[in-house]
DNA sequence: ACTCTGACGCTAGG
DNA sequence: CCTAGCGTCAG
């Protein structure tokens, strides 16, 4: 192929139920670039169901032990078109071949590849031997980035469902051909070259080019995370599901003893709500129990729990965490693959525009949202490493500062907060007290729950519902908080401005904007609703921005031989936190480059302090000292 | 009797 | 404010 010749590359794969006596069930072709989700999962399995008997015998065994292993999508094979000539090519699969490994190197190192899903053509051509694809060298265009940068709004659509939406229905009818699944691939491919030669409209936007590039990097960068993976300890993951089994059932027991021997669902909050207000006649502890108007049930939900202090109550919340752990551990050791070195592995999806404000999610398996407890433990480091966290600390409220330019928060973080706790500081300033001024217990709570409803454009009521106190109270925390540091206020009322003279708001670092139609409604609600997302989006896209820079920094970083590859690797992104896998002896060398990557990576008027701390797991970190 | 769907409720993360 | 995901329940 020609130096600088354009490129659509795409992958076909097949998608596949597995039961246990290794029974492979084949369920359908897609296309569309990614293993299957949640739901795809789910449809999968319904389908495979009404398949085959094999299946159903498996499914009438225990339950317990003879459950399905999961879906899987197992790669056939990358379709490129190119450009100039409009040809399509099928390069097949084939395990152990590296002829494929080969081909797709030369394309992706040497042409521009448009695509709309950077990621997972990353992923698989990692998978199938091309040694490495670097953010700074690789030259993609997707086209899914692109239609998100224009409405990060709108749930992906680029067009691209047009075709994947015909495709869905061959794959429910269970009868999808070879030769229509190539067919849609070279489709699929087709539109995106054609969205790539329009250009869309994206050129003429100002400031979004930038972003574009920035947003490809990334998407190239999380390509490698997806193939990389995390480390995932099985072992671990079954004691903790079998105890939170056992808790599940003992407070089953328990919760029907408590009220008489009836045997409800726990899980239901409409009988729970039953129990508690109805048979128990517990009053609503406070007046937001009494939920939104909406709904004719009384909310059952933590806060409102907590407060009865009734045993019932009790055993409903623990249930409730009984039955997400195992849920949990249920879900990741079911996105659990054994890869060839034997280690156990969960490769999450990493979205790059599913957001409205910028920040990244993950899915199937969600790993930004593992709870803070023993779960964490299940995620560990291979044989031979530890796990590295670098931390971004308050990162959102460092944002604000450097935002609003107010002088007192940013002296704040550049003078004191190496010293004083910064909420216990936010807190003596809107009392007019020396900064360090010993605060009472509860206090510094109270602080950092008003300063990020300020984040958030939360107002006065909401704020009394988290705090649990009166909205007068609540006033006077807000107002405490604006009188000390009086040009946050200012600066929210420009954004609202700006955002009604643009009907958008735009996030400095990165020029991505938000449409915020709504801020012109004439419902007073929705109005609302749009002004505080004007602000939150401006401050959390901005901390996205950050975080971006410094996972690109780091990229660059290894390129340029400042850090090891093999033996430091980027793992997660959880919004103001990285995850570096990095070998036992080279912790102390990664730091160092990992903290000047993310310290360094926007030049904002307060620091951007990093904690760094290391562990064999997730759950167990350890704070390093600063060297 | 069974399956699918969409709305809602709750909780995990930030 | 921004998410993902599990669960119930009515139609």
């Amino acid at each position: 192929m020609e130096e600088g010749a354009t490129c659509a590359i795409g992958t076909l794969q097949r998608d596949v139920v597995r039961v246990v006596d290794g029974v492979e069930i084949w369920f359908g072709f897609s296309s569309n670039f990614r293993p299957p989700d949640a739901d795809e999962c789910k449809a999968a399995k319904k389908a495979a169901k009404k398949f085959g008997e094999s299946f159903s015998r498996v499914e009438d065994g225990d339950e317990e032990t003879a459950s399905t292993e999961g879906v899987f999508t197992e790669l056939l094979g990358f379709g490129v078109i190119f450009e100039a000539t409009g040809e399509f090519f099928f390069l097949p699969h084939q395990k152990g071949s590296l002829d494929l490994a080969h081909r797709l190197d030369a394309l992706i190192s040497r042409c521009r590849v448009v695509t709309y899903h950077a990621q997972e053509v990353v992923q698989r051509a990692l998978d199938v031997g091309v040694s490495k694809v670097e953010p700074s060298t690789a030259n993609f265009v997707d086209c899914r980035v692109d239609a998100w940068l224009m409405n990060p709004d709108r749930a992906y659509d680029g067009g691209i469902s047009e075709v994947s939406g015909c495709f869905e229905e061959v794959t429910k009818n269970g009868d999808a051909s070879w030769d229509s699944a190539t067919a849609r691939l070279r489709a699929d491919l087709a539109l995106a070259l054609r969205y790539y030669q329009r250009g869309s409209e994206i050129p003429r936007m100002q400031g979004i080019s930038f972003a574009r590039i920035v947003e490809a990097k990334i998407a190239v960068a999380l390509g490698a995370m997806q193939h990389r993976g995390m480390c995932f300890d099985r072992h671990e993951a079954n004691t903790q599901r079998a105890a939170a089994n056992a808790r599940v059932e003992e407070l089953q027991n328990r919760a029907r003893d408590v009220i008489g021997g009836v045997e409800i669902n726990l899980s239901s909050a409409q009988q729970v709500g039953d129990v508690l207000y109805n048979q128990l006649k517990l009053p609503p502890p406070s007046a937001h129990a009494m939920k939104g108007a909406k709904s004719s049930h009384l909310s059952t939900s933590v806060d409102v729990l907590q407060q009865m202090k009734h045993p019932f109550a009790q055993i409903v919340l623990d249930h409730r965490g009984a039955l997400k752990d195992r849920a949990m551990c249920d879900g990741y050791d079911k996105a659990t693959v054994v890869n060839a070195e034997g280690h156990a592995r969960i490769h999450t999806r990493w979205n790059n525009t599913s957001t409205a404000t910028g920040r990244l999610s993950s899915s199937a398996p969600n790993v930004q949202q593992v709870g803070r407890g023993s779960m964490r433990n299940c995620f560990i480091a291979p044989p031979g490493r530890v796990l590295v966290a670098a931390d971004y600390s308050q990162i959102e409220l460092r944002v604000l500062a450097h935002l609003t330019e107010d002088e007192r928060l940013i002296s704040l973080f550049n003078e004191h907060s190496r010293t004083v706790d910064v909420f216990c500081a936010i807190w003596n300033a809107g009392r007019n007290l020396p900064i360090e001024t010993p605060t009472e217990p509860g206090t510094r709570d109270i602080a950092k729950r008003t300063a990020y409803g300020i984040v958030y454009g939360q107002h006065a009521t909401g704020l009394a519902e988290k705090l649990n106190c009166s909205k007068f109270e609540a006033q006077g925390y807000i107002a405490a908080f604006h009188r000390a540091f009086p040009r946050v206020q200012q600066w929210i009322s420009r954004v609202i401005q700006t955002a009604e003279r643009d009907g958008a708001v735009i996030i400095p670092f990165s020029g991505r904007h938000r449409p915020l139609p709504k801020i012109h409604s004439n419902v007073f609600s929705e109005r609302s609703e749009a002004q505080r997302q004007a602000v939150n989006t401006v401050i959390q896209g901005s901390a996205s921005d950050l975080i971006k820079t410094a996972m690109l920094r780091w990229c660059e970083a290894t390129k340029a031989g400042e850090a090891r590859a093999e033996l430091v690797e980027l793992v997660a992104q959880i919004h103001d936190e990285l995850l570096f896998e990095c070998e036992k002896d080279y912790v102390q060398e990664a730091v160092r480059v990992i903290r000047s990557c993310m310290e360094g990576a926007l030049c904002l008027s307060v620091p951007t302090p990093v904690k760094i701390s290391t562990g064999k797991s997730w759950g167990e970190l350890v704070e390093i000292a600063i060297s």
